[in-house]
Formats: structure tokens, sequence, C-alpha cells
DNA sequence: CAGAAAACCGGCGGTATTGCCTGTTTTATG
DNA sequence: CATAAAACAGGCAATACCGCCGGTTTTCTG
């Protein structure tokens, strides 16, 4: 699907990556709001529990998140709750679809806006710390929480594992599709992403430990390694 | 138990090496059990609970380890789970020194074998290959609940923080100690195992969806990384 | 404006988990 | 052998969470 033309400018290339991303990820029933009091009512106040959903995770971890507080968190009754999510794994599903939806999106964002500071700057490093603030972020820390607990919750992993692959497909495949110069090698590429993914969570999950230097100088040799991935096929 | 003894160099370095790390590893008071036979028969069924408390970890996760699974799992009375820990938070406590020493112990084991039989390899290529190998272990997969549980759970994190803390100041002074060909590039040292550390539990993290192939490739490539920071300063 | 439909409200019973408590058996000690 | 102490056994109340339910308010529709 997508086989818009990408003629120069990255920052074009950027708009269409982005719509096309996020159509890709966008949970189902969520695409352009209807002019319905109801349904808009209805999806702010869905929205606003998915958000505090979000919240639970990041501050009580996957065992934190109850309905009570959510419901709380929300300031939406237990009632309006069960409404909208008829059971706890139902909400758990669109928390699953909705912070992988997000996690694009805040990625997306933050990208192409550095892409269009830095122009002159290697995509490649302009990708590559993108992606570990991204692991910094709130969205970050609730995706990992579910990934965890989703090793361990077969129930949880019939939603999670689908929509971790539905991502992973559409990074691989718009990345090949948004660097046209390198699709020779987009073996490489894919590889690259796939370090940059590796070394970032697991940073994430050692910083206590590690503290900000160890971090910045993991970072560091992280980046070198992957600039030299393209370098040594290039 | 086990004290073979290695005529060259780096395989004496070994034992001491190990003797050296598991006692600062070692929870307390598990220190060459006495000839008492309550006090064995309570070690003895304390460890019994401890190992059940990591099967629950591993298949169930941290909102799975309750005391009546692990009373259940190691064949125990809740009275007598109640007597050796007399709160849940007791057990978690001593599950995490459990753990610490145990994955100490696992991969000095490995890694010492692997030495033995490999006399001609480079020292970091087998360091890095049998870390890889221990974080594929049951006692890595119950450190990485912990270590996710104790970001969101304060009272965890009391007992977790500094427990990692000490595992990583041991790991990295006897790295220095017993690598003294390199000893005035410790710095570079620390930094390939920091960074080794990283790329392999994001790879735990991600190696459901990346499967076999991609996980392969990105050992490979983080190993040639890692070997990079020895040529550079070497 | 009337009826239907959708959104919202709060309470109830069942289940699971935890902490504490009173006994009982086994081992150590004088 | 007697007594103390340690290890073990299982029951009970309190709490929290979940799913479900009847009832209420707000919005849509003819």
């Amino acid at each position: 699907m997508a086989t818009k033309r990408h003629d120069r400018t990255m920052t074009m290339t950027g708009t269409t990556m982005q719509k096309r991303m996020l159509a890709a990820m966008r949970p189902q029933g969520m695409g352009a709001e209807p002019a319905r009091w109801q349904q808009r009512k209805s999806a702010q106040t869905r929205l606003k529990m998915l958000e505090a959903a979000v919240d639970c995770l990041v501050e009580s971890g996957y065992q934190g998140l109850t309905t009570a507080s959510v419901a709380e968190r929300a300031a939406v009754s237990r009632g309006a709750m069960h409404h909208h999510f008829a059971t706890r794994i139902d909400l758990v599903a669109a928390v699953v679809e909705h912070v992988f939806f997000q996690r694009m999106r805040l990625f997306l964002e933050d990208y192409l806006a550095s892409m269009a500071q830095n122009r002159d700057a290697l995509l490649i490093d302009l990708a590559t710390e993108a992606h570990w603030r991204s692991v910094l972020t709130r969205e970050y820390a609730a995706y990992l929480e579910l990934a965890v607990a989703a090793r361990t919750d077969a129930e949880l992993n019939t939603t999670f594992e689908p929509a971790a692959r539905r991502y992973d497909e559409v990074w691989t495949a718009e990345m090949i599709e948004s660097f046209p110069q390198w699709r020779d090698q987009w073996e490489a590429m894919k590889l690259g992403s796939d370090f940059a993914i590796a070394v970032h969570s697991g940073l994430l999950l050692h910083r206590p430990v590690f503290g900000p230097q160890r971090v910045k100088q993991v970072i560091q040799v992280s980046m070198e390694a992957i600039r030299g991935l393209y370098r040594t096929e290039d």
C-alpha cells in the first residue's frame, strides 16, 4: 500500500510518511471523528480513560492497571467505564492499541521536527537520537510494562503480540520506503534499526544502575556502530 | 564445590574470581551451612520456597508471585511459609538476593567452563557469548520481572536497587581484577560490558518480534562493536 | 413532543490474596 | 526424660478487585 513518490525534500517525504504510518497503526474506529455529539463525547471519555490507563501503567505497572484506578484517574464512574469496556481485558486491549499508536505518533512528530531543524545532519543520526528520546517517554514506559507483562500473561499476549508485530512491520516497511538512497541495502538498515531498538530499550532498563554518564557513553558507542553499518556497505 | 585446579593463569584467576564474586553476592546467613539438623532443614525448605518463587516469577510474573502459589509449588504449608517469611515483602526481598546470587553463580560456572574448553579463543568473545547465554536463563527472566516491577513498586525498589547496584559494583570490580592485561583501559572494558548488558537485555525483550535470525544478526554486530572497543585503544 | 437509544451511575456478590492467630509436631538441651 | 525452642499446619477476618446488574440522565429521531 501507499506507493507515493518521493520527489526531493525529506520534509515532503515526512508528511506523507507520517500520514501513512499513522493510518497503518491507528486503532479501528478512530479515523476522523464524526459530527455526532454523542460519538464525539464518547470518544472523548474513551480517550480520557485510555490516558488514565497509561498513567496507571507508568506509575503502578501492569498490576496497578485496575478498573477502579483508571475510573478514578479519568474521573468517570465505574458504570461509564463498564459501558465502554465491558471487561478489563477489553480495556487492556484498547490500551495496547493506543500505546502503539501514540508511540508511532510521538516519534514521527519528534523526528520530523528534528529533520526540519537540522537539514544538514545525517539522517541516521537524527533517527537514532529521536529513537532514544522516544524511549524516554511515558508511552514507552507503558509499552515496557505491557511487553513484560505479555511475556507471562497469555491473555494479554494474544492482543499484544499481533500489535507489536504490526508495529514492527510498519516500521521496517516505511524505513525502506522513506530512505530510497539505501533501498538496495535495506537489510543493513533494518539491522541498524534492530540494533538501536535493542540498545536503547536495554539502556532504559539499566538506567537506574548505570547512571547518566555510562548511559551517554553507551549511546555514543552504539551510534558509531550504527554509522559503521552504513559505511561498510556503502 | 568443584574446586578443581586449572594450571594456567587465567583459569587460576577463574577459581579465585569465582569464590570472591560469589562471596560478595551471597545472601547473608548462607555461608557454609552448619551441622545442626534443624538449620539444615530450615535452609532446605527456605531454598525450596525461593526456587518456587522464581518459578512463579518466570511463569506468572511479579503479580503472580503470591504467597499461596509459592507455598503450593514448594509443597509447604502456609504456616511454614509464614514462619520463614513473616510477610510477602520479606519473601520478595529474599528472592531478590537469591536471584542475583544465582545469576552470578550460573554465569561464572558457564564462563569458566567455556574458558576451559576454548583455551585459544578471545576472552572478550567468550565473556560476551557467556553473557548472552546467561540472559536466556530462567534466572534472568526472574531478574527482568523484578527489575521492571521495581520501577513502579517503591517497596520492592528499596531492596532491589541496592542489590542491583551491589551486583554491578562486584561485576565491574572483578572484571578489572581478572583482566590485568587491560587494567589501564578499564574504562573501555566497563563500556564494553555495559554495552553488552544493554544490547542483550534489549534483545531478550524484543526476541518474540525479532525472531531468531534478526537476534543473531544483532548479536553478531554487537560483538564486533565490542571487539572494536578494544582494538581502538589497544 | 414522545419514544428509543446511547451514555452514565453506583451498589452487590463472588473470588483471591494477605496478615495474623492458635495449635501441633519435631528437634535440641540440661 | 522433661522442658524449651524451633519448625510446621491450617483457619479466619479484612481488603481489594472484578463482573454484573437495575436504574437514571442525556441525546438522537420521527
